[in-house]
DNA sequence: TGATGTAATCAATCAAACTTGATGAGACGT
DNA sequence: ACGTCTCATCAAGTTTGATTGATTACATCA
């Protein structure tokens, strides 16, 4: 996972709203543009960001394809982000 | 905090450098300026991102300006991403 | 085979973000 | 008061990212 690639990926407010979505359960891109109300082709665009940020599964089924979180990426983005919640107290200790 | 805003915030290379940095301690811009190696005016927007994000707190002493980690609200971004780190698994568990 | 439905890709346009160099605002020392 | 130092802001130019509509690929069903 890189961090980077995933926070950027993670920074767009449909994107965003794709993996809020998806954390609820797995579901194939018409429902997912019919929950979003988005045309296809956005849908889609958003959609490649997210897997190339690795975040996302996609599994085809027939002619549909479904897409779901990739939860251990957000877990290691979590654990990523441990060392900047746990910092060094601001500005305070320096102060006399 | 807004997640979105946040998330925004450090998808960029060099905002995210500058966290990383500032995660060791909080640093004045010049300091900051030759540790990364970029111009000051660069360098102060990027600041500013990151400063209207919630990111980071600044505090003047003198002519100079240190800047540090608002660690707390890289906790509660942290227990964003909770939920979507603890989704259900993805596509195993419908299959059968 | 032909028609339909789902989803990815492409090209073109549009909008937003980044970079650069210059200027401006304050604080400091002489 | 003047020059200097630190930093923020501004305007212009560039780059990057997002949206739209059309096309393509593939699977399904009659």
């Amino acid at each position: 996972m890189t961090p980077l690639i995933a926070l950027r990926a993670l920074g767009d407010p449909l994107r965003l709203q794709i993996a809020l979505v998806l954390a609820r359960g797995e579901l194939c891109v018409c429902d997912l543009g019919e929950h979003l109300g988005v045309a296809q082709s956005r849908l889609s665009f958003h959609l490649r960001v997210l897997r190339e940020a690795n975040l996302i599964h996609s599994r085809p089924d027939g002619r549909w394809i479904y897409y779901s979180l990739n939860t251990t990426a957000f877990a290691e983005l979590q654990s990523f982000l441990q060392p900047l919640a746990n910092s060094l107290p601001p500005s305070r200790e320096r102060c006399l």
